[in-house]
DNA sequence: TCCAATTCCGCAAACGGTTGCGGGATAGTT
DNA sequence: AACTATCCCGCAACCGTTTGCGGAATTGGA
């Protein structure tokens, strides 16, 4: 058996298809008597209104893309739990696509979001890309474009990241409030916007206290499993190091794994911050300090965004959205009395 | 500006719209001389064909529905990836929807599948769901649905999931071999028919090895921050338990959790092992012995027959396919020596 | 009885792309 | 010059739903 058009339910009811349609939609035009036997017929035969016709006729497709560059276990599930939120509770649906990080598969993506006709993008950008031309075409179709998580400093989209500076500067101060001074920092690749408004954050955390910024104590790694070979011997040799602030969850859990393997306590030996999705640190023992930065509530904040962009495209919206981050003390920072104070 | 259109392109090339359409598609009728110009236009004005139109015509969608009950840290992140990568070197597009563990939910999920006219659709099934009557509209739309991972039982819809009693029992076979006796099992909730055929997986390794299967050794969960004020006590008051099988990453997590924080050390005072996706138990110390159960090898499969099942509906696939697991051997269980053998 | 108002419904066009069919133009052959 | 074959291309219908417009049927009032 095929699908059920509204024709069907026409000739079986002997009307015509337009007063079906507008019995379905409750149009005021239709009596209350025909109403019910519509219905009554659509749910009999699980008639349901195709989109695609309907999109042709009213030219607005209800599609909400979303454009992940991969999907980790840290960060990605709470961001897709707080966007599929905020889009289901709205009259779209969302079509998701994977980027692979890659910059061409993004530039192809695109392009199918343009064949879907969507209304909206909400993209978090790939490590490969560096500039935003390739969303030219999005907005010659009138397609608005929200940026989040990864995103570019740029005047053309609204953007929703955390606010990877101070966060960063959050974390560092706190290590040195708490009386560190020699900080290992752990950062990804440092030719990610992110990545380096992270170290900022490190640096300026400690420019502000007066301590120097030992070029041996900032490490960046392409991947977490670059740690492996790297972390060992700064732990065996570098003894100075009395705290590590890492700049991601998956960094987090690849040295604490080394610091473990060493034998080395958390915080005994040695203490640990991170910036964290917030899931992970309560896994860890002792539980891991850390600057929450929410992907759901990024999530939620940037599909809202989008829907009101959508809805009111008069009124662009603020390029730079920051979604708020706050510290969580649990148990992996030793108090080594306050310096500098 | 508007979206572009074949009408556009034609009347800018002073050409049919039929003419246009056959360009783009390598029509043989149309000569290598026209299909430059139309190509180099639609270049230059970014046209992508508009799916919904094309649908309208030809009567397919070019879609594929995930249905997921949730999206937690351990499993679905590389389930997504391994659809994802299937479907997309397929000429598919896949439309993810969350059930958020909701029979209700997923019964509407199943309505916009329908609206969206999408040719086959990918199901894990919600906690809530315990029987299939609501994918019957989907068969009657010839829409083929295949189930993964969270499954029933049923000689109707073909389904991918792992051997959950083998792999179980696996686990507590190997734990046993290196002699421990006192095997603590968690589970999920007892409900789910996952969790069930673990429990029979553990109790029949047990009973091969003519070991009593203890009932306060195995305890289940509906979640596993219910642990917190179970497992402490047990692991307190009951000190035969020399191992301990998990069923799944979330508990393990857990689990360690409890363990360390109780200052044991594992494997010294106690062993562990569990069912996992094998990206967890390489963050822990010391690394975690597990059955890998592979989320992205299971979305390759589960692609893979469905798309095969759709291109070919004849040849109904066997109703139930197991992906394989394997015991990945790490540290974390400690060889008390043989007995039993 | 006749007209006006109201209620309910059908006609037909439109949306963008595809495709069977038919036909015009050009070149080549007698 | 007339005819045929070949090569390109356009005409028009179709897919399912929505909606402006107009009209039939019913009701109420004069």
């Amino acid at each position: 058996m095929k699908r059920v058009t509204i024709k069907d339910l026409a000739s079986l009811l002997s009307l015509s298809t337009s007063t079906v349609s507008r019995a379905l939609s409750d149009h005021p035009d239709i009596s209350q008597a025909t109403k019910n036997r519509v219905n009554k017929a659509a749910e009999e035969f699980n008639y349901t209104t195709n989109v695609h016709a309907r999109f042709f006729r009213k030219q607005h497709s209800g599609l909400i893309a979303l454009i992940l560059p991969e999907v980790n276990m840290f960060f990605t599930p709470n961001l897709i739990k707080g966007i599929n939120k905020t889009i289901d509770a709205s009259k779209y649906s969302l079509i998701t696509f994977l980027s692979n990080d890659s910059y061409n598969k993004e530039k192809e993506i695109i392009k199918q979001c343009l064949s879907w006709a969507v209304e909206g993008v909400l993209i978090s950008l790939s490590r490969e890309t560096y500039d935003l031309s390739h969303l030219e075409s999005l907005t010659q179709a009138e397609i608005k474009c929200v940026l989040l998580d990864k995103a570019l400093e740029n005047d053309q989209y609204p953007a929703v990241t955390i606010d990877s500076m101070d966060a960063s500067q959050k974390a560092v101060s706190y290590l040195i409030e708490k009386g560190h001074q020699n900080i290992l920092g752990i950062f990804g690749n440092p030719n990610f916007n992110i990545s380096q408004k992270r170290i900022n954050g490190y640096e300026k955390a400690m420019r502000d206290r007066n301590l120097p910024i030992l070029k041996e104590n900032i490490i960046c790694v392409d991947r977490s499993t670059d740690l492996d070979f790297i972390l060992p011997p700064i732990l065996n040799h570098n003894k100075e190091v009395s705290a590590i602030f890492t700049m991601s969850d998956e960094l987090l859990a690849r040295s604490l794994y080394h610091i473990h393997a060493l034998g080395r306590l958390v915080p005994g030996d040695i203490s640990i911050i991170s910036i964290s999705d917030g899931d992970y640190p309560y896994l860890t023992h002792p539980q891991t300090s850390h600057i929450k930065d929410s992907g759901n509530k990024m999530g939620r904040t940037a599909g809202k965004l989008l829907l009101q962009y959508i809805s009111e495209p008069a009124k662009t919206p603020d390029s730079g959205l920051l979604v708020s981050t706050k510290l969580v003390e649990l148990g992996s920072v030793a108090d080594r009395g306050r310096h500098h104070l």
